[in-house]
DNA sequence: AACAAAAAACTAATGATATTAGGCATTGTG
DNA sequence: CACAATGCCTAATATCATTAGTTTTTTGTT
């Protein structure tokens, strides 16, 4: 039997793309090993298991997100890079579908690395929020807020859940600006303006 | 051997009941009959398959999500009433997490009956925004805004994603405000005022 | 260069799952 | 009370993931 010379990162990549391709719930070893022109059982050489396989991506997908959030953000401030990185987050999740779904299954607890690497995006988040001035709780009530108006719309977005004939960029610019504007005026009324 | 008296009513209350308890993806037939005393085939009298009740299941979560939004928009406007449903969906969210991960999915694109159930929801949304006068393009976009903010919040707080101790009733409160306050904003910039 | 060790592929087997087919008992109805 | 429909069963097939054990190819060492 002629070897395939397979690697870790060959599997990993050819995962991500017939996620990509035919969605996360295509992804089987099966599958995968068929693509790679080679049995199921050889791909355990290079990766410990269908997890393992998941894991790469999610941690993968979540990397790629976080270096277009700081791209994005590099040189605004306030609104402006808050829409920046909205949209970077967004692209993402077009252009790589199925990594963006494996990358937003919650890393296992005991996952420190996973965990880690989530840990960054949250604080490209946090230093996006940073220039609205918001301390303490402020900012950690805020930084919840636009990752739920991020995640939502592009969730939504993704499940095909926006089915009318209306620019979806528009309706994500108008969602990002209404929370910037919010926050504003939210730190307005609290400095009792 | 003696009958289990099951019926497609028992069958999907059952389904139900485990997947509140240990979650979707724990949601097997095999698992499903052992809970109900019977063989897996057996099921096949009652549903026609693993699909069948997971489509059941995302209907009557998205009936149940409907109701309660209903319930709660009564009587109330504005700021108000958005930040009633959207404590509404949350709370059901929580109570029911099966139910609601069931109804997270989006319907197959040919199943009728489902997608008018969502359109339901959409539906309940369109009219708490309604108050705030939005007239056209603008209620659409508000409303996918509206949509992603709660779908945002619950998923993120549902998937675990929120492990700070800082009270979330509170983070998603002002996230909803937020949103209401930049709509509100949103619209008198339109208006020109 | 030869050979031993490591690595990468394979086949075979196990166990979970869904699903279909076919048989038998129970039940409710004429 | 018979009988037809119904509900449950066992048996079988097919797809997965995964483990064990084997073979073959590389690789690295002497």
């Amino acid at each position: 039997m002629p070897r395939a010379g397979l690697d870790r990162a060959a599997v990993i990549e050819a995962a991500a793309a017939l996620a990509d391709r035919e969605g996360l719930p295509a992804l089987t070893l099966a599958r995968l090993a068929a693509e790679l022109g080679v049995k199921a059982p050889s791909l355990y050489n290079h990766v410990s298991g269908l997890p393992d396989v998941e894991r790469a991506l999610a941690i993968a997908g979540a990397r790629e997100t976080n270096a277009r959030m700081l791209r994005a953000a590099a040189g605004k401030a306030r609104r402006e890079a808050l829409v920046a990185v909205g949209f970077a987050y967004r692209d993402f999740a077009l252009e790589r579908p199925g990594l963006y779904a494996a990358s937003v299954r919650a890393p296992a607890p005991e996952d420190a690395e996973h965990q880690r690497i989530g840990n960054e995006a949250v604080a490209t988040i946090v230093a996006v929020l940073s220039g609205f001035g918001l301390a303490d709780d402020d900012a950690l009530h805020a930084t919840r807020g636009l990752r739920a108006v991020i995640h939502g719309f592009v969730g939504l977005e993704a499940a095909g859940a926006f089915r009318l004939a209306l620019g979806r960029e528009e309706s994500f610019l108008r969602l990002l600006t209404a929370f910037a504007v919010g926050l504003e005026h939210s730190i307005d009324a609290r400095k009792g303006s």
